[in-house]
DNA sequence: GTCTATAAGGAGATAGAC
DNA sequence: GTCTATCTCCTTATAGAC
């Protein structure tokens, strides 16, 4: 083996973690399983990283910004409003489907997160990046349809997120795309029965 | 130690087992942990269940009538449409939150299961169940207020259940009651506005 | 039929070689 | 500074005692 530095060692570790979770499972994984799968001898871990929580750790932050950046990639707005809202979702939802396995290992990542007292703040920083996200393209959409939403833009957002998110763990379990496809779609006419004309009295309403 | 049978030692370890998990996660629950929790010596486990994954699988399916059932205690209808909508949703993400320790269990043991190509069927079942029941609540309120559902019933029902799970999924990261709430509300509006009313002519729409 | 002492194997971590 | 052989502990599972 060529001399690697250590830094160098961290990042193959941390992509071959999250290829052994993603086929075997959190549970499964084991230091062991983690070395062989990046072509180390075993011992290489404890040298690279202080314990295996420490990799989950880096791994937990790493996720969260793939996901965020592939959620971003997937919006994309060159159509009228009410498709834009049923494709938008749909798109969404589609990376997800796409690659089962980083889902399950971004919800398992989530729950080691929650449980552990000094990495909650990763959780609630992930989501709070998916309201954002989720309200930076309602925002987006509204204003390039000429329309305004009449309920608080805080609560939309979050519920948004909180939709494409149960609904890609509704899939998980059933794997059932047409009824997932179809309640999105129910969401998005919701979404459209909020919407108000734009006109030049009232700006967007703040609650 | 009286002696006891096979099937009431398996329901003590079960329950145990819920115990052990709720408080350490599913991670750090040994058969050690569920036997001393239990007060029984560690061998004892071996003789009630083949395997820990067989307890898991059991545990799972227990687990899953318990939360229905609770879900149907807490559907309660004795307002009107507007409040009962807010009020319902507002109950049922109550008692996640009430036992935050069986929710992230109940989300532990949902991985768990999906990893298990015998197992994955359950969590298909458990979301069946959970869309089934919000199906039932939300023909019954409607019932009550008179109106119906301008978009299809069974996708309608996945999206409400599809919005508690993700709610009870989002709080259990951040853990803001609030914003919550906030966003189960911005749903009853949405769900409001989808309703028509039931005059004579035509009946419930399918899809 | 009910229970327990013991085994066999795999986990994470370290002391020390290069 | 880079790497590896080795240790200890804890896990699940079983063979056999009562």
């Amino acid at each position: 083996m060529t001399r690697l530095s250590v830094t160098e060692r961290r990042i193959l570790l941390l992509e071959a973690a999250a290829r052994v979770i993603a086929r075997k499972g959190l549970a499964e994984t084991s230091t062991r399983a983690i070395t062989d799968e990046a072509g180390m001898p075993r011992g290489m871990f404890h040298y690279c990283f202080k314990s295996k929580d420490e990799l989950l750790e880096q791994l937990i932050q790493h996720h969260v910004t793939d996901m965020v950046e592939a959620a971003c990639a997937a919006w994309d707005g060159e159509r009228d409003l009410a498709e834009n809202l049923r494709l938008g979702l749909r798109v969404i939802l589609g990376i997800g489907m796409g690659d089962t396995a980083v889902q399950m290992l971004s919800y398992e990542l989530l729950l080691h997160a929650l449980r552990g007292t000094e990495t909650a703040f990763i959780a609630r920083n992930q989501y709070a990046d998916y309201a954002r996200q989720a309200g930076e393209y309602l925002q987006w959409i509204a204003d390039k349809a000429g329309v305004r939403w009449t309920v608080s833009q805080p609560a939309l957002s979050r519920l948004t997120s909180v939709v494409i998110d149960g609904s890609m763990l509704n899939w998980l379990a059933d794997r059932d795309s047409e009824k997932a496809l179809a309640a999105l779609d129910a969401f998005a006419t919701m979404l459209l029965s909020i919407t108000a004309p734009l006109d030049g009295g009232a700006d967007q309403q703040q609650n």
